[in-house]
DNA sequence: TTGTAAGCGTTATCAT
DNA sequence: ATGATAACGCTTACAA
């Protein structure tokens, strides 16, 4: 169990610790042979070097802060996988926390991960921007953050995020082309701005086509299952059935369809529906869901590059990165 | 940018480093004043502990390492959450990382946390046993370890694992219970641990109840909904479908189910189905799917207490604490 | 090419 | 009750 330290070795071939410590980074000068046979006799004696004290000598860490607002959120969890490959491959490491979409939980979180000394972090923020502040006094001290998603376009700080205005736009027209004369849409929380944003998007296609606006309406909702049956049970007993619902993300709409379904509404001849930010579950209902996917991975991987980049570069600039997605149509929206 | 150290402190107020040190412990003899002062001028100093060096000194990290086959599975996301709420919360930090279902990944993560010194680690292994050994190296070695889930019951080592082949036995002896008299169960991979107990407790109520051998069979397929729906399309192809499946996790049914829908069965007057290991989407499909739920919280966190029992007491002997769950019956398994 | 020694930010054992 | 000081394991000027 005892740790085997760089000291031993020196001390069992009788040079000084610094020549071990070069022969391990090999950066300074130092004799071919010497090295090996240092490298042979720390392997034989079973030498780990102490990360810990490496990176007390070195004020870094190689640790990576990654903060999403909840880890059993597919979309996070493969953000989660996408950063832990590339950051892993860097020679970082990755510490993942939850905020469990509460904005205290996060501010907690983010601030145990700068006392840990993470070289940098990675935010995905939860609903609500009170932290915001906080974490833009940081940014601007310098500390290497990149937002990842759920900022608005115009935060003044290095992010990655999606067209979501665009591509809530176009999931919208799918729904009209098919001929949809009556659109509702099942939006998220009003103080997150994807769900403003997606909601916007809605808004234009809507204006665009002129619809009437007795023939749309913005819902808002949440971002559970639960809250898109709870809110068919509400329309249901006001008899305020559209023919096609432009959801915030899949789970509500597939909270949602599936309410509808058991009263009986056929899908999508009665009612059709669009979800968003692709699930795995979307391909195992009946009918398939329609719905935007997004280029999680490689929006994960910009911004491990983007945060790498200020890391190894302090005054590398703000840099936004802002990705497109797909249309994936399915069943649910077809006549 | 620059943290404000101990030292700046002590030089700041003309006093020792050890006072500011005893100020913060709070363990050694101190006048309450200075105690005070101290901390107040820390305060407005902005000071925050460093906790690498706090580690380095102290030779423990009060990080504890969680090895998880994927994060994108449901149930290892609420492992990982359980976790960190209750390790948090008794002044540890959870490293996460996760296997990929790989099994070479597997070992370097955990030799990678080892390197980093956690002070424990918790293993959810992949399928497979190639590792094992080491593990095992390391746990007589008297390196804290314990095993969550799929570890064979006869593991020398603590662990904590779930009763799979008596809550097999009750969801099938559920199946048979409704009358359903051909039944297939369509297992995981051979070398999985649970999929071979679950496969067992299948076999056993088989047995119990006389199944002929015809009508029962046991067909090894994977642990995605994918591979659920691919055995569907063979059976079909053979004309091979039995009245009732018993699957090895949910989503290898709800492949199975969505499969056998699209072509024209009625689920479940045509085919039953039984699931294991609860997922949220089994209540969002139609009809919803019954499963076994297995108290994951509880699990993790008492994986997490007796770890935490290891470490503070290396004296502590062995410790398996095996979970009972509990069959939720929906609509697809009933007449 | 190698060794010496100071330093990273703490804790903890001595004295005082 | 407080202060010096060594120690944790490693890196890195600087000297030799």
């Amino acid at each position: 169990m005892k740790h085997v330290t760089i000291k031993d070795i020196a001390r069992h071939l009788n040079i000084s610790t610094s020549s071990v410590s070069r022969a391990f980074n090999n950066k300074y000068d130092i004799k071919k042979e010497t090295r090996e046979l240092i490298l042979k006799t720390a392997e034989e004696m079973g030498y780990v070097p102490n990360p810990i004290a490496k990176k007390l000598s070195q004020n870094c860490s190689l640790n990576i802060g990654l903060v999403v607002p909840e880890i059993i959120n597919g979309y996070y969890s493969k953000v989660v996988i996408a950063l832990q490959e590339f950051l892993t491959e860097k020679g970082y490491q990755v510490l993942v926390m939850q905020s469990d979409e509460n904005e205290v939980q996060e501010l907690k979180n983010v601030k145990t991960l700068i006392n840990n000394m993470v070289d940098g972090l990675i935010i995905a923020p939860t609903a609500g921007n009170k932290n915001t502040s906080y974490y833009i006094e940081k940014y601007n001290e310098g500390y290497p953050i990149v937002f990842l998603n759920r900022v608005s376009e115009t935060l003044k700080a290095s992010k990655v995020i999606f067209n979501n205005i665009n591509w809530s736009f176009f999931a919208t027209e799918h729904l009209i082309k098919q001929q949809y004369k009556k659109i509702y849409h099942l939006s998220g929380y009003k103080n997150l701005c994807v769900s403003s944003e997606r909601a916007q998007g809605f808004k234009k296609a809507m204006q665009k086509y002129n619809f009437p606006s007795e023939n749309y309406k913005i819902i808002e909702t949440g971002l559970l299952a639960t809250e898109g049956m709870n809110i068919i049970e509400k329309l249901i007993s006001s008899d305020d059935i559209p023919n096609a619902f432009f959801c915030v993300n899949d789970m509500v709409a597939l909270g949602a369809m599936k309410r509808l379904k058991d009263k009986g509404y056929k899908i999508p001849d009665d009612v059709a529906f669009v979800g968003f930010t692709e699930t795995r579950t979307a391909e195992l209902v009946t009918p398939q869901l329609t719905s935007v996917k997004q280029p999680t991975f490689e929006m994960a991987k910009k911004a491990g590059e983007i945060l790498l980049n200020k890391i190894n570069n302090p005054n590398s600039k703000t840099e936004t990165a802002i990705f497109n997605g797909k249309l994936n149509i399915r069943k649910s929206s077809i006549r």
